[in-house]
DNA sequence: CAGGTTAGCACC
DNA sequence: AAACGGTGCTAACCTG
């Protein structure tokens, strides 16, 4: 039994270390003390807690004033206190439990969903408090962040600074100091206890600051939270015959085209200034300037020379593009997967300012939509096939519903064609073909994301006079629109944010108040979404879901029920939100998920 | 040389 | 009057 000490707020704390079988007696009267709830953290041998090494090193527990650490790592006794604690607890407060609960459940045997129901992440309220990242102009909502503003600069950089400290005594990295440090270090059981203690001091001060209008967000995203970390639990079926294949082709793919690189002189495809030098060379000019001031190469300019028939172009774009799909999904899947051939995403509910959630670890919202090879390395389990269900146009009809725009409402009511809608009141009743329709497209969603005349110009190349009449002619056709844009810019001026339906607050940076309209569009089709996945986990569907990807959920369903549960699942996500149907769209494809996007099996 | 920044590109 | 919203990942490059 060790006990230390440590000053916060002015107040002495202590962190008691377990170190002995008999010092559990101590811990287990200290959890009892406390059955109403404390603060509990872990301490594992790194971030990738389904790779076969992975190991939960130290379990903590505490108040405002004392932490308990206990190294599970030494085994039995100390491993089954734990696990009696957790499960003993009314309450259990955490930052980010997603994490923490997915090591408990995977490392100690206790399902998460045991303990999501008495959960409090003090991440997810800091989120309704200010959703925006440090770096973005807000608080920021890791630990760091909330102890740096709520409680003490000096804490806040101290703890920091301490793995890194000791990464470095130690001549190691920040990544591997957390599999090497001796469990019973002092520092390492400073910084484990302190997280406690600073999250059941946080708890008490976040609470009474979440806008009254978003706590009934508290709950609902607390289920939101459970329901991805289940999906995340479950992982996604690779086919790792196919993918190991994809991977010798995109090797080859890569050596062949920077084999022709190299023949023109580009010894590096990957250097835009390398490849810059050479097309000066061949006699191209480059007008295009990055921000910093360098020539800037990019797809428009690499097609535009593809298109002329320039083979060197050609030979960067194919080997650049071979690279990037090998190291950036194919073999990451592979890097990834666990022993049973899944992997895991990890996927951050709230990550956006807007609540837009982030998905890593399967990249899933930036696989190549226009081609199946990546998305076929995933499968459904066997015995299943894959089933997606999206919604239609989620942000313009939930942009119609927002903004009572009549045109809007009637339009989807009557199942019309929006993009046309629109191309002709741009180009008149004549318009029909697919240029116009494009154009009309682009002003749509561009109008949505608060562009102007210049977006449409730069994007679709026509002339800036044209840009301007259409995107006039958007705005006359759909009034709401414009005038619900201006009302919420307005509003956002005024107060610095703007309120969601849900009653979600998101901050609107003053000198862009243009960007409130798209903020609460984004946001409430996030919600949808999440609306629907609480759906479908309350009527048993959460073991066959996949991923959610934005407007879009991706299952695997067992063969004999796969067109049933599809269309279950579309009826269970789709909703009416006013005027508007949000209506969803059910697909089922074969065993792997790209044959949803033209592969065959 | 770890860690941060920039550029490019993948998505909704 | 004009204003393109939100992400993640890799490689190259820069810095302390």
């Amino acid at each position: 039994m060790r006990e230390q000490t440590y000053t916060v707020q002015g107040e002495a704390v202590r962190i008691h270390v377990v170190e002995h079988e008999s010092d559990l007696t101590r811990f287990k009267d200290f959890v009892r003390r406390h059955l109403r709830g404390l603060a509990v953290d872990s301490e594992t041998t790194g971030l990738d807690i389904y790779a076969p090494t992975n190991r939960v090193r130290l379990v903590q527990f505490g108040n405002k004033t004392d932490a308990w650490v206990v190294p599970v790592e030494h085994g039995r006794p100390f491993e089954e206190a734990a696990r009696r604690a957790l499960l003993g607890l009314d309450q259990l407060v955490i930052q980010n439990a997603s994490f923490d609960l997915a090591v408990f459940d995977r490392h100690l045997g206790i399902p998460q969903e045991q303990l999501w129901d008495k959960t409090v992440d003090t991440q997810i309220l800091a989120k309704l408090i200010d959703p925006r990242a440090r770096d973005k102009g807000g608080i920021g909502t890791s630990l760091e962040d909330l102890t740096d503003h709520y409680i003490s600069t000096e804490i806040a950089a101290e703890v920091k600074g301490l793995m890194a400290r000791l990464a470095k005594e130690h001549k190691t990295t920040k990544t591997k100091i957390w599999k090497l440090i001796d469990l019973a270090h002092p520092e390492y059981n400073l910084y484990a206890g302190m997280d406690c203690i600073l999250v059941a001091r946080l708890v008490g001060m976040l609470l009474p600051r979440i806008p009254h209008s978003a706590r009934d967000l508290i709950s609902f995203e607390h289920e939101v939270a459970e329901i991805c970390s289940s999906m995340a639990r479950t992982g996604f079926l690779v086919d790792v015959e196919y993918t190991r294949a994809l991977s010798s082709r995109l090797s080859a793919d890569e050596q062949r085209f920077t084999e022709i690189a190299r023949s023109f002189g580009c010894d590096n495809v990957n250097s835009t200034e390398q490849v810059a030098d050479v097309l000066e060379h061949r006699g191209v000019i480059i007008n295009g300037r990055t921000p910093s001031g360098k020539r800037q190469v990019n797809s428009t300019l690499l097609d535009t020379l593809v298109a002329q028939g320039d083979q060197f172009a050609k030979a960067v774009k194919e080997a650049k593009r071979a690279r990037k799909w090998r190291t950036t999904w194919v073999d990451t899947f592979l890097r990834e997967m666990d022993v049973d051939s899944r992997c895991h995403a990890s996927i951050n509910t709230l990550q956006a300012r807007t609540g837009r959630m982030s998905i890593t670890g399967i990249p899933a919202q930036t696989l190549p939509a226009g081609d199946w090879i990546i998305r076929r390395c995933f499968i459904a389990d066997e015995g299943q096939l894959i089933a997606s269900v999206d919604y239609k146009a989620q942000e313009l009809r939930v942009l119609a519903a927002l903004a009572r725009d009549q045109t809007m409402i009637r339009a989807f009511a009557e199942g019309a064609d929006l993009h046309m809608m629109t191309a002709r009141a741009a180009f008149g009743p004549e318009a029909n073909d697919k240029q116009h329709r494009k154009i009309a497209k682009t002003v749509n969603f561009g109008r949505v994301y608060g562009g102007a005349a210049k977006m449409v110009h730069e994007a679709t190349g026509i002339s800036m006079d044209t840009a301007k009449s259409v995107v006039d002619a958007f705005d006359r056709r759909y009034p709401g629109v414009a005038a619900y844009s201006r009302q919420l810019a307005k509003v956002a001026a005024g107060q610095g944010y703007v309120t969601t339906p849900s009653g979600r607050r998101l901050p609107v940076d003053p000198s862009r108040s243009y960007a409130a309209l798209n903020y609460v569009v984004q946001s409430t089709s996030r919600d949808v979404t999440c609306r629907g996945l609480v759906k479908l986990h309350r009527a048993g569907f959460t073991p066959y879901l996949r991923l959610p990807i934005h407007d879009e959920v991706v299952a695997s369903l067992p063969s004999d029920r796969a067109n049933w549960g599809a269309d279950r699942i579309a009826n269970l996500m789709a909703e009416q939100m006013g005027p508007v149907l949000v209506d969803t769209d059910p697909e089922v494809g074969s065993r792997s998920w790209g044959s949803l996007y033209g592969a065959e099996h």
